[in-house]
DNA sequence: AGCCGCGATGAAAACGTTTACGTTGCGCCC
DNA sequence: GGGCGCAACGTAAACGTTTTCATCGCGGCT
């Protein structure tokens, strides 16, 4: 009445467990008579293997991990998304574990991953280097995202901030004619913004030598975001222009010069990074920095099953990055808008 | 040097693996003494036991399955969101299946289940119940996201498509006045998009008894929302409202109108279903039905944590149903806007 | 006719745990 | 002082597979 085992259709078909597991498994040594019979039988008793039993022998469970910091935001939605249509295509599955505020929660569920996944995607922003060396199995092949870590020990994988956050600037510096630009950043220990505030730095002395520097600090978060916004209005003195290092703080910034009366694109102008879905659908329609999430994703699993194929291969452990691009859409100025937009509402 | 197991930490401690097994599990039999050594060891060899092994004999995997039809779209992400969300303070696990377009796909994705998960959180909107009857283990406990399917043998969980639909269409005809409302639909096999167009005829019928009914198709994506705000253009006789069977299909028709020169909400109102992260994001901000996606989630897996925990308590295998409520923005007119709102551009 | 080889099958070990059961040793009571 | 109970610990079975190894026929070759 409960469940059925290799056994009970081994016995039903009369056969031992080795020819059941041998005709289901497609393995030769059985006649294709006798595999017919085993099949039909396992099909009648609705018989299906048991995974942990399976994995424990096979020492393959054909699952891979993802730790993620937390599940909010578009960011983590869509990278998920593109491990999943990766990992589909591959056949394998995804256990995804999400929210690890602290170090040792984070350990925790790097500890439960033994002997369910055979190997791990990390986003760990924070430079926690220890931490990884401390809680990460050897054994575990594992694929690092946007992290400062380096090294054989693991493949990693990063976005190229810098690049990202030079063209934005070239972009509104040169193509714009915005030389005063101010930077919303994002949490100090975080690597990408990091390297977006570095990038964004290294850019203004190159493009805009001699403009005001004008760094505000965020936390990621669209109310950071409008708080930013909300500071620079209070300041008396806007720039011309405000590259917020993510999108929902420069969404939330967006916001708050609206409710302020102040004209975007006509008096600041307004950007971010990542190009979450959001960024098309927002008045104006957000200039952003174009990070392939999703692309993201699929190639950190493209990676992750390359070293499971062949775990000693070096060749594809080292570190690489993935290049992004800008999309200029409205809130830059770059085309001419209809008229200036000022909405007091909501 | 390879992955190190509970007996190599029993010969470090001098001790049987079954002292390591109680000491580990905080089970009683061992001595405060002896419980610290063990532990010592275990930490001094980084020892972490191997799930599969530890779920084969325990029957236990403290993971739970999610079913779901594909990863697009806002709604899967939040939902996905709630679930993990719930399953992180009961301390379990997530794997993630999803993208299954045939059933034969769904199909080899129930199998792999086995044995790897406790339970299984099923959104099936297609009414396929033979498939599932001839799936779904019967051991399996399974909780089921907006399903036809009733009866005793899973638990199922809904949204108040009807309640919903009833109450938008109440606001637009009775609080704000338009009558001649046209409704976008989904696609004809799926649950909740029957439900839905039920839902606006029965209210039609109530709250504008003669009025016009209009039902466009839709497939419940921007593009298909977009072609009915086109199709409804070229028709040269505008609605005073559309009512959307979703949110993207409602963005995409509100981007078809504007686009068009028409004036929403001025001259048109448009609404939607489901109040997904973007909704708000809009210009103009859309009004629509909020269902609390992330709740859905995790009631669902509250229900099916209960039901692991007590299997054959058949009081929360009923079905329920999640109540929902409308979000009034300014997409169907209910606050001023400032201004008649045309782009031409993008 | 006797052997050899080979293809099909079965028996049993192995994977790494948990747990039921048996075995100690010790202190206690009569 | 001998038996009894109990706590601490070890032994081994069990979980459901896969896989190695041995066994068994059987046909073809010399």
């Amino acid at each position: 009445m409960t469940t059925v085992t290799i056994k009970d259709v081994a016995r039903e078909a009369g056969v031992s467990v080795a020819s059941v597991s041998r005709a289901l498994n497609g393995t030769g040594g059985v006649t294709a008579e006798t595999e017919k019979r085993i099949r039909e039988v396992a099909a009648r008793l609705r018989y299906v293997p048991h995974g942990a039993a399976r994995s424990l022998i096979t020492r393959r469970t054909h699952t891979i991990g993802a730790l993620l910091p937390d599940m909010y935001g578009e960011f983590f939605s869509e990278l998920i998304r593109g491990i999943d249509l990766a990992a589909r295509t591959r056949g394998l599955h995804l256990l995804v574990s999400s929210a690890h505020d602290g170090m040792d929660d984070a350990a925790a569920a790097l500890r439960t991953m033994r002997g369910r996944v055979d190997g791990l995607i990390v986003l760990s922003p924070r430079a926690d280097a220890s931490f990884l060396h401390a809680n990460l199995p050897e054994s575990l092949p594992t694929v690092l995202l946007n992290s400062p870590l380096r090294g054989r020990r693991y493949s990693v994988l990063n976005i190229d901030n810098p690049g990202g956050a030079r063209a934005m600037v070239r972009h509104l510096a040169v193509e714009r004619g915005l030389r005063d630009i101010a930077f919303i950043a994002g949490p100090p220990d975080n690597f990408d913004a990091q390297q977006r505030e570095e990038g964004y730095r290294h850019a203004m002395a190159e493009f805009a030598p001699g403009a005001p520097l004008r760094v505000l600090r965020g936390e990621f978060t669209e109310d950071s975001g409008y708080r930013a916004g909300a500071e620079l209005l209070a300041s008396g003195k806007l720039p011309r222009a405000v590259f917020a290092a993510n999108d929902m703080m420069a969404i939330g910034c967006l916001l708050a010069l609206r409710e302020g009366g102040v004209d975007v694109p006509g008096e600041v102008a307004v950007t971010g990074f990542d190009d979450i879905p959001i960024a098309r659908y927002v008045t104006p329609a957000l200039t952003t920095v174009r990070v392939r999430i999703v692309d993201l994703g699929r190639s950190a699993l493209e990676r992750l099953a390359a070293l499971l194929d062949a775990p000693d291969q070096t060749a594809t452990t080292q570190a690489d990055t993935l290049g992004c691009d800008i999309v200029v859409r409205d809130s830059c100025g770059a085309r001419p808008h209809a008229r200036t937009f000022t909405n007091k509402a909501r």
